[in-house]
DNA sequence: CGAGCGATTGAAAAGACTCAACCACCGTGG
DNA sequence: CCACGGTGGTTGAGTCTTTTCAATCGCTCG
């Protein structure tokens, strides 16, 4: 295998930090954080970070898309978020002194930044204003788990199956859905056979087109009346 | 309705502070954050806020049960967190700059203490130790939560019935856990019916004991081994 | 004492899961 | 170039958990 971990982003040019929480940052600490990250490729099915290990930093995503799941008794995977272009993964962590809860892989083909526990932590203590952009992203994501809580507990797998449709509609934007149907399964919480089912259901009721892996949304509003929230 | 609103619990000879995330204050702060708050008490099923509307500031639970929750589509809640004695409230909806996402309600005579916003943003600010506290804090509610939509999607009610009662005996501790049956079955996810025939299981396998509306676990292990995490 | 809420029980129906078999696509190596 | 193996996708049938609906009970509060 190629190794292009040596590939730099200049974070001065990255095209994705207008989408991030860095985006407010001056030049002077975009030249900082240029300094102290590095960058690496990840191929496909590569791990992040696992549950149970030390977090010793933060990852930025620059291109591609990870999985953030936990695994449950019997092993199999609950995908609790699936993280894009601009977004930082694995900061939750980094305040417990804690191992991980969860554990992050890549999707596809990415190229992720990472910036050392102390860098980070370091920012957070001298600029106000990425704090303040870190504790709205924590209290952000708090309330969506538990909105996740809820539709869980309350809707059935047909819903949640909607409700995650709208979201990875969100995440993958123009591209077109692109997960296996385990991972599918494993993100609306039910058996791989069940969301098969569901989604050809779906492909008959016009809401999704299906091109063998991959998933075009053709009926929005159709999918937003189903998921009912 | 008598109004004991105005009794005042000094934060300086607060019981429940030493395990609150005040815990850490100095005495000057202690003092400035007894001047600042304000203190009253909610009846059982009061209101603390409700889903939508904008927070004023955080509580703070001198003494009684709280329960924090959402609703789902129908009305149904599903409650997330039931909070106790020393615990702060609320606050992660600080930062966001959004209404509430949950609503919260006494469960029964409770004393709470109120610290308004701005207080309580000054406190983050220049109070470094009370920082890293909260977004501990937040961290670790964000695991949980992460563990709690896992086991909403793997487990079967009656599994994560045995982890409730489990993090019911967490939060009651000596006390008998004292909750309707709808509470609980709007905690554990499920339909008020099939938590009283799984209650019913349970004290025939000599799990728990049931006096009227109070449990009481008499055999702890065997729901943590039920529970299976 | 009566109203009403919370608790309980039973029976039937529905949703989802499991298991088992089979298909289809893809890359590999002969 | 084609057979092979493997992974991921699909389908069917049967089962089980859980829900829903309906009815009843019992305690508590005014």
């Amino acid at each position: 295998m190629l190794d292009k971990s040596h590939k730099h982003v200049s974070c001065q040019h990255c095209a994705v930090r207008k989408d991030s929480l860095f985006a407010s940052f001056c030049e002077d600490h975009v030249n900082e954080l240029n300094e102290q990250k590095s960058c690496a490729f990840y191929k496909k099915n590569q791990g992040l970070f696992l549950d149970g290990s030390f977090p010793r930093g933060v990852f930025c995503i620059n291109k591609g898309k990870v999985k953030v799941f936990t695994r449950g008794e019997e092993g199999k995977e609950q995908i609790i978020q699936i993280a894009g272009e601009g977004e930082i993964i694995g900061f939750r962590s980094m305040f417990s002194g804690e191992p991980y809860k969860v554990s992050a892989t890549a999707l596809e083909e990415c190229n992720i930044c990472f910036i050392a526990k102390e860098d980070f932590l370091n920012m957070i203590d001298t600029n106000t204003s990425f704090r303040n952009g870190i504790m709205r992203e924590l209290s952000k994501e708090l309330s969506e788990r538990a909105i996740f809580i809820t539709n869980m507990a309350q809707k059935s797998v047909r819903e949640r199956l909607a409700c995650v449709l709208l979201i990875l509609d969100d995440v993958y934007k123009e591209e077109e859905i692109n997960l296996t149907r385990e991972d599918l399964a494993n993100y609306v919480g039910t058996a791989t056979e069940t969301l098969i089912r569901l989604l050809k259901d779906f492909k008959e009721e016009g809401l999704v087109e299906i091109h063998t892996r991959k998933l075009d949304i053709i009926n929005k509003d159709g999918l937003i009346k189903l998921a009912g929230n």
